[in-house]
DNA sequence: GTAGGTGCAAACCTTTTGCAGCATG
DNA sequence: CATGCTGCAAAAGGTTTGCACCTAC
């Protein structure tokens, strides 16, 4: 799908459901889906900052919360207080891998692993409205440089 | 297994890592181990300070830090930008359903699910350290309640 | 005796909020 | 033209840190 065209339906989305649709919106909404990286609040705010320097963090984070309950975009704690967005608009459901060397984010997905959740929930009466898998680790870079004192804090 | 005994274990490895075993750490690690439940560092720091008021909140922090790095200890993001810890020594390991409507949490374990994470890490040549898996969505109890409106934020 | 640990308070960082003015529908 | 949105700056909340003192080994 191209990026106007997601725009567009994010655009819709939020028109139908009683949102403006303001500048500062469509800059964000463009900024955010600009990537296919997981990028932070601030991240945002810079790359939007880029195109118009008066775009507010307050802006960014309120309009980074409307997009994530309408499930344009979906925030990842990063396990140091802080958040990691990732548009999802148009994407296949994955799931993470976090080196805790280095702090990059792997993907992957697996079918069984899905199909086991839903029978475990099965199970237990409980149905599934979404999920998150992270499963931390050493990269294999990491590991091959695990010779050294390691890099522990390289990433945020 | 006992918690005396718990307690001998994670000191035994704080001296043979070179930490010092202080008053304080026993204190933080018998208040820590004494329950099953999850609690975040402030509940801990209470816990802590009906035993002995001058212990401080940074100590509980540092301890914290140690535990998790010695891996008796896990903390599991909220969302909200804060910390859950739990006790794992001599625990089973096990993954997490949240129900979004009432907020209880429900443990469950699957041996193939594991085995699959397993599988995936190492086609990306990924060394598993740990990993969380947390399944939302609605409980039996909350799903057959389902004609109101629910009672979102009940949980925290 | 000397690292390492502790307590305090201040610093930090990310996120949220109050408020006055602005712009969209 | 009413309401929702924005920007600013300040507040909030959880966590970390600098520093002087203390204590386990």
């Amino acid at each position: 799908m191209k990026p106007e065209q997601e725009q567009r339906i994010v655009e819709e989305h939020l028109r139908k459901n009683g949102f403006r649709w303001t500048n500062q919106r469509a800059l964000i909404v463009r900024s955010a889906l600009a990537t296919h990286e997981h990028f932070t609040a601030d991240e945002l705010l810079d790359r939007c900052r880029q195109l118009d320097a008066r775009v507010s963090r307050a802006t960014v984070y309120r309009t980074l919360a409307v997009l994530e309950e309408a499930g344009f975009v979906e925030g990842l704690d990063t396990g140091d207080g802080g958040r990691k967005f990732e548009h999802v608009l148009g994407h296949e459901h994955h799931d993470h891998m976090v080196c805790t060397a280095c702090g990059t984010i792997f993907e992957f997905h697996d079918v069984e692993l899905e199909r086991r959740q839903e029978l475990a929930a099965r199970r237990l009466g409980f149905r599934i409205e979404r999920h998150s898998l992270r499963i931390y680790g050493r990269c294999q870079s990491c590991r091959s440089a695990r010779k050294n004192g390691g890099s522990r804090g390289a990433a945020k």
